[in-house]
DNA sequence: GTCTATAGGGGGATAGAC
DNA sequence: GTCTATCCCCCTATAGAC
């Protein structure tokens, strides 16, 4: 792998360990081999660096969304295909996780990759609820743009519960209470 | 306001908007207006500081909660009352937010206080579903458990949501698409 | 491209005077 | 109880040699 590569994988890792503020130079440096030379040579400094890692965290998980959401299956097995699939929930989300990163809040250019991850995945899913609508397997009356919210809300804060108590419990359980709620109607009595 | 008291207030509002990581005791000082002799006389030092102040942060919420949990209302409507409950949504949740913070999960004193609060909130809200089965109000199929996790992983993940874009938007709309799902079936074509 | 040297400021804490 | 002095190491970055 080429030194700038080294540079943003390692980067990658450390934003999802320790977050931006967490995330010292010198630790990169550490952790990818690379010189501090190297460093300020392929990337203005740490914010710049941060971007880079950031946008391609961010590119990886909506790649890995799409794959699950554009899968086989009705709209309601394509939400649960998304709810139910495995994640490493201890080290909670990459994207989301930035988000309590005041630095980051603080700074447009590294929120705006976070927020358009989280824009799309709740248009994504907002499109198939409205899908399943169509085909009467959600009532009508709900809207595709809050039950959309409510699902990547229930992930991101299933993350919160899950690291608190330090067991993947919680999320699992979050998800199996929504999966009920939003379960088609002739379901509810198994 | 004591010594003492002032360094915890301080202390609070900074873990609040910077986290645990993004707080210096030189900030506390500045902030509190105290020195450094009297911060490290009246605490260890920066750990024992931040868990003085997460106590009481943690309390506080949970007292803040109870209230509204206690109040008037079927099970639903207290369900609901908690749900939109007045918040400073882009400031996020005091005691949630410690949970993407790598230096108080790592310690187990830090974290109980954290811990113990989610629980307690995800019990107590066990308890009014399970009650809001008894009369009818929820699908004697839902568990409670479940649904109280899904109800507090939502509140958390609205953070996120809002603070990704900047705007409460999202977490408003995470808790009404959570609520429609909750709503009475007979409630369900309005 | 990568290395080492250097730099000013901050993090976190201790010591001892008052 | 509070103050100042002092400490060592880390943070983030720049400069210039190789």
């Amino acid at each position: 792998m080429s030194t700038p590569e080294r540079l943003i994988e390692s980067t990658r890792e450390l934003l999802w360990e320790r977050g931006y503020v967490g995330t010292s130079p010198k630790a990169i440096l550490e952790r990818s081999g690379a010189g501090q030379g190297s460093m300020y040579h392929h990337f203005k400094g740490k914010p710049d660096l941060a971007l880079a890692a950031i946008r391609r965290t961010a590119q990886e998980m909506r790649a890995t969304a799409e794959g699950v959401l554009s899968g086989p299956g009705t709209p309601y097995e394509r939400v649960e295909a998304y709810l139910r699939r495995e994640r490493d929930v201890l080290r909670g989300c990459p994207v989301g996780r930035l988000t309590m990163d005041p630095d980051v809040i603080a700074d447009d250019a590294l929120r705006a990759p976070v927020d358009e991850t989280l824009d799309w995945l709740r248009a994504r899913l907002a499109e198939i609820v409205e899908e399943g609508k169509e085909r009467g397997e959600f009532a009508s009356s709900l809207d595709g743009g809050e039950i959309a919210a409510a699902v990547v809300a229930t992930v991101q804060g299933g993350y919160v519960l899950a690291r608190a108590s330090g067991s993947p419990t919680a999320f699992d359980a979050a998800v199996r209470g929504l999966l009920a709620l939003l379960a088609p109607p002739e379901d509810r009595t198994r």
